[in-house]
Parts: C-alpha cells; structure tokens; sequence
DNA sequence: TATGAATGAGCGTTCATTCAT
DNA sequence: AATGAATGAACGCTCATTCAT
C-alpha cells in the first residue's frame, strides 16, 4: 500500500521542471511590470530598463523573454485581452433569469472581473497606441471589442425576444451600453490619477445607475418611479 | 485709379502689424499640424520635424515661435480645449422649450461643432498623454471636462426641477449622458482608423438613440413605443 | 570691356553653394577617416565615434551625412575603389613602346598611384570584411578585380601578339603578375605595422626585381644576366 | 576473458587519465568550431555561442576550457600555426635532386599539405585581426612567415650555389615565390566564396604556371620554349 | 563537469535643441 | 526672420562573461 502523497504539484522534481516554472515566472513578472508601466507612461516614454527594474531583473534579462521591446508590448496585449472576455460569455450563456437583471448582473460582474483590475489599463492603453501599432489595434478590435459588443447585443436581443424589452436597433443599444463603461475605465487610467479625489463618482454607484437607465430606456413600459 | 481696397481690413498698414500678423499666421499654421500629428501618432511618435515640414517651415523656424516641443504640445491643447464649450454653454442657457427635446438639440449640436470636427482628436490625445502632463491634464480636467459635465448636469436638473424627468442622481446622470459622446470620439481617432470600414455604427443614428433612450430613462412616465 | 576677374571658384558667392561645398568637404573628410580606422582596426572594431571625432565632427553629426555605419562602409569602398584603376587603364592603352618596358612601367605606376597611397587599405580591408558583407565583395570583384586582371592580361596578350612573349595562359600570367602587388598592400596594412622595420624588403626594390622575373619568365629568350 | 584489446592505447584505464583525454578532445573541437567560424566571419562578428553550438557544447562550457573569446582566438592560432611548416622544412632538407624540380615540388607540396586544405584559412584569419592582437601578428611573423621565406630562400640560395640559377637577391625572389601561394588562400577564403564560381582559375594549374615562371626567371639559359 | 539563466558594459542610432550664417 | 548643419544625451539591443544548480 501506498501511504506517501505524489510530489506536491508545486515543487517539481527534477531542476529541468524547475527552471522551467521558474521561467513562466519571471515571464509573468515582466509582464505585470510592463503592462503597470505601459499604461502609466505609454509605450515611447517606457523605457525596458525601467520594466526590467519593476519586474527585479536587469535590463539584459528581459531580452532573454522577449526578442524586442515592440514583441514584449504585443504579448502585454495578448496576455491580457480576452481572458475575462470568455467568462462574462459563459456566465451570459449560462443566465436563466428575466433580462433586466441580467443586465444589472453583467455590469455588476465587469467592475469586478475587468474595470476594477489592473488589466482594464489595457484599454487606455491601446487608444493611445493604436495608430502605431496598427495590427494590435485590430487584433484588439477583432477579439475583444467585436466580441464584447457581440455579446451585450445578444443580450438586448433576448429582452426583445422575450418580450422585455422594446425592438430598439440592438446593436446601436450595444455601443451605448458599453460606451460608458469603457469611458469608465478610460477615465480611471487617464485623467483620475492626476485630478484630485472625489472628481469622479463612485464607480459602482454610476454603474448602478447605468444598468437602472439602461434598463428603463430599453423596457417597453416604465417602471414605477423609484 | 484704384477705388476700392478689398483686402485692407486684412493688410495692416503699418509693417509691424503686417509682421506681427505673419507671426499670428505662422503660429496658426504649426498648431495645426501638430495637432493632426499628434492625434495620429501621438506626442512622442511625433517628431518636431514633421510638424515644421507639414507647416511649410523649417525644424530651426518651429523653435522661434515654440521654445520646446512640450510647449508646443500645451499650445495646442490650450488652443484647441473650451473653444466649442462656449457656443454650447450658450446655446443651453437660451434655450427655452422642452428638456427633452434641449437633450436631443445639445447632443445634435455636439457632433456638428466638436464631435465630427478635427478637433475632436484631442481627447484621445489627451487621455493617452494625461500621465506624461499631468498638469495638461488637471487644465483639461478642469476647463473642459468639469465644465461640460456641469452643462450637461443643469440640463438634467432642468428637467427635474421642471417636473419632467424624475429625480435622478443629476450628476451621474450627467456622466452617462457624456460617456458615450466621449466614447464617440475616442474610437474615432483612435481604433477606428485600422479598422475596416462598417465596424462603427453612423454617429448620428447612434447619437440620435442615444438621446432618446437618455430621455426615456430619465422621464417619468414611458414615452409612446417608437 | 570687363577688366575684374570671374568670382574664384573656389569662394562660391552664394551662402547655399559655400554650404554645399562645405557638405562635400566634410563627407570627403569622413570618408578619409572611415578608410583609415577601417583599415586599421576593421569594420566591428571600429566604432563610429572614433571615425565622427577623428573627422572632427560628433558622433551625431556622421549621421547626417551617412545613415548608418554599414553604408559609411559602403561608402569608403565605392570612393577608393576603381578610380586609380582607370587612370591605367588609360595609361596602358596609350602606351606604344615594347611591351617589357610596359610591364616595368605598369608595375611602378602602380605603387605611386595605388599601392603607396593610404586607398591601397581598402585590399586589405575587403579581404577582412567579404564574409560579412558579400555584395560589397561581389562589386569589388567585378568591378576592380576583375578589370585589373583584364588590364593585365591585355598587357601580356599585347607582348605574345608582338611577338615579344611566349604564348603562355595569359589569364594565369595575369593572376601570377597581380598577385605580389596585392600580396605587398596586403602586407603592408596587416602585418607590417606589428613587425619590426626591416622585416619587409623596400617595396620599390621588390617591384623592380618582380617586373625583371615577370620579363624574364614571359620573354622569347633569356636576357643577358643582369 | 578478454584477450586482446584494440583501443588499449586509446582507453586510458585510471579515470584521471581518462577525463584528461575527454578534456583534449573537446578543447580540440572547440578549436576546430572556432577556426571555421573565425575564418567564416572574422573574430568580432563570431559569436562564442556559436562556436560552443557548433562544437556541441553550451556557452558556459566553452568558458571552462578557455578563458575568454581572446584566448580562443590566441588558441586558435597557435594550434594552426607553423603545423605543416615543419614537414617542409625536413622535405627541403632532404631533397637531393636539381633546385627547378625542388621549387615545383615544393609549390606542390604546399598545395597539398596547407593552401588546399582548411587550415589555410588562418592566413586570411590573421590579416584581418592582426592590428587588434599586434602580438599574435608578431607571434604569427616569427614563427611561422619568416621560416617559410627563410626556407624559400634557402632554396633560391640553394639553386645560385649550385649554378642553376642566376645569382639574384634571393630575399626579394622569396617574398615573390611566396606571395602567389598567400595570395591564393587569401582569394580563397575572402572573395571567392562571395564570387559566381569559373572566376579563379584552377589552383593547380596556376601554381603550375607559377613554378614555371619561377624557375625560368631564376635560371641562368632561357629554357626551351614550352 | 556541464548547463543556461543572468548580468551590464558598450555601441549604433534618434531626435530635441542650439547656433552660425 | 529663417535656415539647416551640428550637437550630445538618451535609448534599444547585443553579447562576452559569471554563477547557481
């Protein structure tokens, strides 16, 4: 019988395996440093050293990770865009319930899975970068904004299939219900770090309000005056 | 005999003025190009020269009438923020029919003075170089952000202390009703240029749903289904 | 009548015209300096400071004239390679005297002209770099190379058509005739500047007693022994 | 029961003497990687990594059995150098028959023993570096150019003795008995490799050519005409 | 002994800024 | 006022060398 546990996933055996995890690693690192300060500073003004100093390593080890400066600001986008993408998908596809709450829940979840993550800096990010790194602008727009607008446009579709919501042109609907959260963490990334506290209002409130107003703009009958 | 003078409110008399206008001119004409230089590429992409040879004048000619290229840079957002903000201060001021419809009017009226116009570049330009100006963007902030959304928040309150809409938070309101304008241009000047045509809905279609269901979320009673 | 002299031509009335002849000069005075480090210490040991400084300009101040170091390098052979090559060529088809004074004769213009000047460098130079930059190697080839052989041996088809030679391989004549010349410029920038004075016999003195063989293995009959 | 064992001489039986001969063979193929690479690229575009790859190690490795890039490259000459010198040299020595046929034998031998093989490269090799390592130019001076002139004259001086040739300066008739056979290697490995094949003609034949000019420039009658 | 990850000095190139004409 | 040649600080990237495993 055996009574000892396998070798716990974490501490691999052999040195080949770790060196290996410990790559992943310091990848991981650069990229968290990188996406920190391409979003503070923008591309130009970022400097690889500077990205290599925040991830603990020197300058020269961060080309042993990525072949160039332009390939490392590419994997930051890669690396970054899509991945909560899938999940609000899932957790669309998944929803049972009437579409006006859908719409306050799918709100409610971006704050909390992409707008109020360091990840949402990517998209400051590429609005500024956009024009010169073309390929990535419409990498981006192919898989994460299409997408994206795709998936809050099913979601007006099924109020008007289901009789919720009026027949609005669904995708125009689309870009009005996302606009505000881009601009959101937009402004979060852009001019809220230089204006004193209290210019913006609180995040969640506003995004409340949004799906409140969202959701009375598109209901076929009013609701009751809160 | 020369009976008429056309040109003489343009051609000062004296050779002073004449030179000092010149100037004015000259000036004009870097502005410009610096401004449709950075919108495209942004302020560190954007080499001094080609400012100068898009002007017609030399790189040595721009440093006459700019001492630096950050100046330059704060020239033109100076030059550029609050012009169209005081037409529209304004026009909202006189205005004296119903606030839904001051809605529909205000937004029409922003696409056709900033929205659809090239100035309308600098707020991408500004939220990608916020973080490098902070100082830039505390003026933004200050003279054209705050500014717009106090316009936008007294139509609001207009409207609720008129008995027309109901009680809302006027300054998230306020917010929600910028957002997408804001959202508008910044995908103008920023993804929109790599991507194929078609992706974006026609901007007055979009702003003409988006008035209308900012009204229906902000009045008492549903309106009739359109 | 017009007494005063034309503008010398050396002193161009025109600012624009100084300033171009000004561009001339300092890229001939790169040029020179390129020649003589790349010589000296070949292509990657040479940095492109010490050419700008030795020029007597900056480090930036080379790149307005040549945008990158490789085509600097370029530049330095393209100057110094074929023009004393068709100054011979001329020379040798003028000639009318027999053919073995023209041998002695080809033999030491060639020192004067090439072989004793710092341009004879650029031998040496190629030799070293041809691995590293074949399309220059290939243009030397053809262009210098090449042509010196078929001066050559049109110089021994000349004695054998006269009579005056043996009918010999006279591109293998020609090959055996260059190949000390190239060998003593090879010599004279590789290692002569490491060795002792001394160690090389007096160049003239060698390419007396190489013309004297060269005659003497070509000619009908054995000249009387010197 | 073993009874004979072949690679008695090749299998050392202690484990020193064994790690010793693995030590001799790696270093020698470090070498070998080494002259190639150097004589391919020159010293400064040779990448020790790509010596260590093509030699079968890795990078670290390569720095345990030399100390620096300098020192494989000193190692690399010195190892190479003055190889087929010495069996000239006894060839010289022992050879009894008329002087003509010891020049065109030696020519031979030459062809056969270095300029055809791949330690020919090193001649190219060291033109190119010698200004960056004046030491091992000197080194390369001493031990191995100056013995062949001085066995090349040895053998001219050998040829006036006898009465076969005329009584010359036999110094200068070395460097030009040798400056063919440099010539070639360097041709060989500098331009030939970058030029369309057919450009050079065949190496045999031209040396051929070149011992029989040779001779007859040195011998006191005109030989017969060919 | 052998590896390959890590380092950092060094170089080519760019570009905002200055200055002589 | 206008030019464009000249400057030099700064940055991306390379690669010989070191070191922990």
């Amino acid at each position: 019988m055996q009574t000892h546990s396998y070798p716990a996933a974490r501490a691999p055996a052999t040195p080949a395996a770790r060196r290996s995890q410990r790559k992943q690693v310091r990848a991981g690192e650069l990229l968290d440093a990188a996406l920190a300060l391409f979003v503070e500073k923008g591309y130009a003004a970022t400097r690889v050293e500077e990205v290599a100093a925040q991830a603990g390593v020197s300058k020269g080890t961060l080309f042993l990770y990525f072949p160039s400066k332009e390939a490392l600001f590419k994997a930051v986008v890669h690396e970054n865009a899509g991945r909560p993408l899938a999940d609000a998908q899932r957790q669309v596809a998944e929803y049972a319930g009437p579409t006006a709450e859908l719409v306050h829940e799918f709100i409610r979840r971006w704050w909390t899975q992409y707008g109020g993550t360091p990840a949402a800096g990517l998209t400051k990010l590429i609005i500024g970068e956009a024009a010169n790194f073309p390929d990535l602008a419409r990498y981006y727009q192919g898989e994460v904004v299409q997408p994206s607008h795709d998936l809050v446009r099913g979601i007006v579709q099924r109020g008007i299939d289901r009789g919720e919501f009026r027949p609005v042109d669904a995708k125009a609907a689309a870009h009005l219900i996302v606009a505000p959260l881009a601009q959101l963490v937009t402004w979060r990334f852009s001019l809220a770090p230089c204006c004193p506290p209290g210019t913006l209002p609180d995040p969640q409130a506003l995004l409340a309000q949004h799906a409140d107003m969202v959701v009375r703009g598109l209901s076929l009958h009013a609701p009751e005056t809160a």
